[in-house]
RNA sequence: GUGGGUAUAGCGCAGUUGGUUAGCGCGCCAGAUUGUGGCUCUGGAGGCCCAGGGUUCGAAUCCCUGUAUCCACCCCA
């Protein structure tokens, strides 16, 4: 039991380790490029700040959230998602003061209590961006560009880009009203939360998993027959944008999305198996609901790392390996070890990527070593070579033999 | 929350209708004329057979309970 990590985590160690640092170093890279700033913010937080922003209604906050009381009685809650805590970082350290937009990333640990499965943990990764300050449906495009790019250069296919509008708060009282007058038609049949949810927020009965309630609600009201004039223009030049951009993209009026900020767009990466690869969408109103303030117009989304691996497995693709281990030193007797392995730091401090023994093994044994390790050539430093000042270079692959004198063997790896 | 599968060596798996010393492959360690890997051969280490209870002369095997894990639905990332 000791031994074991609890449900739903998972330890990052070889391969995966070294595939979410080239997907971490991707992002960072491309975020570079469109001068998207990194941003780090606690693991928790009050949990006030998710009940706000996320929203009670929702099944993140109702159930799902790792919330525990610390020693000074405050309520804390690891992250479930990343907006809300950059959002928070960015109004409490007076982000806005400076030239907007701001255009902030992270890549963090999210935290739900739910059932695992394959792509689905307890703690998860995502890289995430937060667009802030815009109400231009380019801050839209931009994300949704972003993240193309990204698919295309990890070496992924197939992600079709959904997007639809929920409308503004304005919209969503009409769609509230119209989607109420549906259900009540058939209120006996829904289940009870779903009764509840009727008076406080009509659109999560849109995804309820009871299967009475879906059967209701397939035939529901939709968010995008009540849009009002703006929300309907905003959705009309995003949707040219893209169009005139060369962007594929397909409206699906059936995402909701399962967080409360949400207005206007909403999107959806997903590839051929319905799986979603990353989501997100508009938040014109999340200032104003963390904090009595102005409302700043913004636009995020959040992409699962454990996702891009699953769909790179699935798809075969191969990313760009570990370096190679230049070159293994073997150091043979006593005699031989301090003057070894300065020769391997010394090839170190060049840049040339070295290990050598540490065990005190035999020849034989040292070079069954190397070759496990997959170092592309070898050395032994031993009395013999150390009296001559010269050592034999041999090319694991080639079998190629090569003497080299000490004080050259720098430029044989750097040539 | 609902429903399936799995649990035996570090890893991947066998294990007949219950039968006494629990196996195979890979990996690991060592050796095959003593300072040179891969291939081959030989040897070795390593198991409370998930846990607890029950049936039986006898359980890895049958029954019950629990736990873990994987997967599906739903939702998501």
């Amino acid at each position: 039991m000791i031994t074991q990590r609890p449900k739903g985590t998972q330890d990052w160690y070889g391969e995966a380790m070294h595939k979410r640092t080239v997907i971490e170093g991707l992002a960072r890279k491309l975020c570079r490029t469109y001068n998207i700033k990194e941003v780090i913010t606690p693991v928790f937080e009050h949990t006030i700040l998710f009940q706000r922003s996320v929203g009670e209604t929702t099944d993140v906050v109702q159930k799902e959230m790792y919330t525990f009381e610390d020693k000074g009685n405050r309520s804390i809650t690891l992250k479930p998602e990343g907006t809300a805590g950059a959002i928070r970082a960015y109004l409490e350290n007076n982000l806005y003061a400076a030239a907007q937009p701001t255009k902030l990333f992270y890549v963090t640990p999210a935290f739900r209590y739910e059932q695992p499965q394959s792509g689905r943990l307890r703690q998860h990764h995502q890289f995430g961006v937060e667009f802030i300050g815009s109400k231009s449906p380019l801050a839209e495009v931009e994300l949704i560009t972003l993240i193309t790019t990204f698919i295309k250069e990890i070496g992924l296919k197939d992600a079709k880009l959904h997007i639809n509008s929920i409308g503004c708060k304005n919209c969503r009282k009409n769609y509230n009203e119209a989607l109420n007058a549906y259900l009540q038609k058939q209120e006996d049949k829904l289940c009870p939360t779903c009764r509840e949810r009727m008076k406080k927020n009509p659109l999560r009965v849109i995804d309820c998993k009871v299967p009475s309630c879906k059967e209701i609600v397939k035939d529901a009201p939709r968010t995008i027959s009540y849009l009002d004039e703006e929300c309907r223009e905003h959705f009309e030049e995003l949707k040219s944008l893209l169009t005139e951009l060369h962007i594929p993209f397909e409206v699906d009026t059936g995402i909701v999305r399962g967080l409360d900020y949400y207005t206007k767009t909403v999107f959806e990466f997903v590839n051929a198996e319905g799986f979603t690869l990353c989501g997100g969408g508009r938040y014109d109103n999340l200032v104003h609901e963390i904090e009595e303030k102005q409302d700043i117009p913004s636009v995020g989304f959040g992409m699962g790392i454990e996702r891009i691996l699953y769909f790179l497995e699935k798809e075969g693709v191969e990313l760009i390996g570990e370096p190679a281990i230049e070159l293994y030193v073997g150091i043979l007797g006593k005699e031989a070890k301090a003057r070894g392995y300065q020769m391997v730091t010394t090839l170190r401090q060049a840049g040339i990527v070295v290990e050598t023994d540490y065990m005190d093994r035999s020849v034989k044994a040292q070079m069954k070593f190397a070759n496990k390790i997959g170092a592309k050539n070898t050395v032994i430093l031993g009395a013999d070579e150390l009296e001559k000042g010269k050592a034999t270079i041999k090319n694991m692959e080639t079998h190629e033999e090569t003497l080299v004198d000490f004080d050259k063997i720098t430029e044989y790896f750097i040539k």
